[in-house]
RNA sequence: GGAGGGGUACCCAAGCGGUCAAAGGGACCAGACUGUAAAUCUGGCGGCUCAGCCUUCGAAGGUUCGAAUCCUUCCCCCUCCA
């Protein structure tokens, strides 16, 4: 039924992961060929990706499992430089040491979506300060920097931006999208890369890449961009009270990036089925026509499958459980997030609001106080509406713990110690 | 270089001597309704053991009993002219 001839562009198809591609059917036509080798770049600003870097991630994992092999690229090198798009300010310089432990950082993200190793199509990743620290600046300039006018730099959107506000944008930043269209030559020559991915915004540095592989190396270069995904009511994706959706473990638990997938809109169920999970499209169709309060069955799907994707099996489970605990049981689940108190501090008592604050339900003691007041917090699930009610050792209860509530979702347990 | 306009809380945006912790909208939090959804309605939305106090309206000074509002200097943005 379709007019695509190779599993990987009927995938990416078939899921909602194509925004524009420089040319589909030649990608197609390559893809059916045979194995082909495409890349991602991935900036190391932060020590985690967050869930805007997603659709990119899967699409390296759809890659892989269509047979073709993916190239993680961190970008090492172009981290030093600093992407300009979507700035309104030169981004604070960062140093070596720290970029290397962002990289390091970042890669362990991968392991639940590529598969790495030496086979053919197995995953690899590089790092392109590996080339871009050891550039020799005029060989440089007169092998790629002739391949690209002032005009056509000057009417790029992340340049023209700062030029019209007056913003500084500094020589270094200029040289940005010169770096990262080298990337895709560099790779199409190491590894015979052919296709370069990523979000929509980088359109423009690709069919950058895309152009000088042509002159500079006389190969064919594909390059395919993703929409950018925001939730059925038109939010962009990804915030939460406290911030953004990371995907390591450590700035964003488990059991709150299921709780995000668990409460996706309804309208977005089989969207974000189809973009972060790997379960078969025709079961997707089947969740996708539930309607009513049957859909909450999908959902859960859904965040079982995204966890387990980022988290692995046991992360989504225990999740799920805990979710099922709280939410359907009623009952005190461990896998709430935790406050150690020491045993005496309870023993002497603590005012309600300090607690909330403590336990990270409120950023503020103010907060915890206005959040008492507006009926929404409870201990122990009794509500409880006196800003400083005392808690005690007596809140203890039969597991040991006192939970506290701030709504109808977000619970924390304090643990005795 | 000349002439105007402007910088207000997370964002947009009113206020132009006291009644201003600062209108309105968005975002966000809570309550109601539900299905841990959306939409809608209600309340909240600087900090502080909080009927009170403390710190905020580009920055620093000043006038005044009293300043986001007036004056001085400085920094930054926008528009038009050259």
């Amino acid at each position: 039924m379709s007019e695509y001839r190779s599993e990987f562009v009927q995938t990416l198809m078939a899921r909602g992961y194509l925004h524009q591609c420089t040319d589909i059917k030649g990608l197609d036509a390559r893809a059916a060929a045979g194995p082909i080798t495409a890349y991602v770049g991935f900036d190391a600003t932060a020590d985690s990706l967050h869930i805007g870097n997603l659709v990119s991630i899967m699409m390296l994992h759809w890659l892989q499992k269509t047979g073709h092999r993916p190239i993680v690229l961190m970008g090492g090198g172009t981290t030093k430089v600093g992407d300009p798009s979507g700035k309104d300010e030169t981004r604070q310089m960062l140093t070596d040491e720290k970029i290397a432990a962002n990289i390091a950082s970042i890669r362990t993200t991968f392991n639940n979506f590529v598969r790495f190793g030496d086979g053919a199509t197995d995953a690899i990743l590089v790092n392109n300060a590996d080339w871009l620290d050891a550039l020799a600046y005029i060989p440089m300039l007169r092998d790629i920097g002739r391949h690209f006018t002032i005009n056509r730099m000057l009417t790029f959107d992340s340049v023209k931006l700062r030029l019209e506000r007056e913003q500084p944008l500094t020589f270094l930043e200029f040289n940005y999208m010169i770096l990262q269209a080298y990337d895709f030559v560099e790779l199409a020559r190491r590894h015979d890369c052919a296709l370069q991915m990523g979000g929509s915004d980088q359109w423009g540095n690709i069919v950058n890449g895309i152009d000088l592989g042509r002159r500079v190396a006389e190969k064919e270069l594909f390059g395919l961009t993703t929409p950018l995904i925001t939730t059925a009511s038109g939010a962009k994706m990804g915030k939460t009270a406290d911030g953004a959706v990371w995907l390591k473990a450590d700035r964003f638990a488990p059991y709150d990036y299921w709780q995000f997938w668990r409460n996706t809109e309804d309208a977005d169920v089989g969207r974000f089925l189809r973009l972060f999970t790997d379960l078969p499209l025709d079961q997707i169709a089947r969740l996708e026509a539930l309607e009513g309060s049957e859909i909450n069955d999908a959902k859960k799907i859904l965040a079982n499958a995204a966890t387990r994707m980022l988290h692995g099996a046991d992360a989504a489970e225990q999740a799920a459980e805990t979710a099922a605990q709280t939410f359907e049981a009623g009952v005190t689940a461990e896998g709430l997030p935790t406050t150690e108190m020491p045993r005496d501090e309870l023993d002497a008592g603590i005012a309600l609001f300090a607690l909330m604050a403590r336990a990270g339900l409120a950023t503020s003691n103010s907060e915890a106080r206005r959040l008492i007041k507006s009926g929404g917090a409870r201990v122990n699930d009794e509500p409880v509406r006196e800003e400083t009610h005392e808690v005690g050792a007596d809140a203890i209860n039969a597991d040991g713990v006192i939970k506290l509530s701030a709504g109808k979702k977000r619970h924390a347990l304090i643990k005795p110690v």
